[in-house]
DNA sequence: TTATTTTAAGACAAAAGACTCTGTAATTAG
DNA sequence: CTAATTACAGAGTCTTTTGTCTTAAAATAA
């Protein structure tokens, strides 16, 4: 897989969170059940993007996680660099040592642009890009709800 | 990773038998020492090849291992999916729930032309392909060595 | 035949990734 | 103050991947 199972994880909590209204905490207990990821699993993975600064945390009753950012400034890239780190991006999908752009084989240039591709398509989407393009056509998040029954809680 | 370890390795040790004469059996000890890779291991990697029928093994002195096809026939997709599989071409790098070509997020049109370029990538380059390049711009299979060093022993 | 060289097969071990559990600290409501 | 609710922290478990080891089977050579 490119993405570790976290940070898929990650992406969905992100996305799920960018459907909330600004300001309201949300608590991850509900967020785990709604997305059908072990809470303490998902506990782990936002506390990582909490740290990154991506998402702001309060304890206590009414406490939670929300964006630091609204949605439409934070990009995919932004949740799976705090999660994966750059591997992806530095990474060379067949990995023959001692070689590079020094030394490229005749993958490399076909590489580089597949690993631009990516680059690009995470860098250039944001949060809100694909809540609305989710909602638009009732993208799911989960095996069974769509994103009306998010917006609906 | 996109590929697996595994992957990369067979993939290295099928760019090596593409080095050699025709109708010769390597055996994997050497080729193990020459790569750097643990024989035992290698072992089982090639195992999985030669009951794919990419290779053919032959047991006793002067026996080893050789491309069943001449270099130029094998190309790099042949190897990923006698060892990793389909899932590079079937699975989606987001992976999120319920969606797909029905149902496409955003992504899906920017991460099916990506995944598309790898596939026509892997498809389109052969061992004799790379062999060649390596040879021309001197590409090293292993941290130290360099190809003429292959085609020397 | 006997010793040697080689792959085949499968058990075993270590490391990494994915997930769980238990307890603690902060915050609020009553 | 007390009890409830929440995130935080770290240890512990399960699974998959990666890698090691041992023994068997096939082929050859002497
Ligand atoms: S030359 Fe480039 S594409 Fe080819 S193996 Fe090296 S880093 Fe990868
Ligand atoms: S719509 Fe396509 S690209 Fe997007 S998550 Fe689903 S399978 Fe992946």
């Amino acid at each position: 897989m490119l993405l570790s199972k976290s940070c898929v994880y990650g992406l969905r909590a992100a996305l799920f969170l960018a459907t909330r209204k600004d300001g309201e905490y949300t608590p991850i207990k509900g967020m785990s059940e709604k997305l059908e990821i072990s809470f303490h699993f998902l506990t782990k993975i936002l506390q990582q993007l909490t740290a990154e600064g991506i998402l702001k945390s309060y304890k206590g009753p009414n406490g939670g996680v929300k964006l630091t950012k609204p949605g439409h400034e934070v990009t995919l890239m932004d949740i799976v660099l705090a999660i994966d780190g750059p591997k992806l991006l530095t990474e060379c999908a067949l990995g023959l040592p001692g070689c590079g752009l020094k030394n490229p084989c005749p993958l490399h240039d076909k590489w580089a642009e597949t690993r631009d591709s990516i680059r690009d398509m995470l860098e250039n989407t944001s949060l809100t890009d694909l809540v609305r393009k989710g909602i638009e056509e009732n993208l799911r998040l989960t095996d069974d709800g769509d994103f009306e029954d998010l917006l609906r809680i």
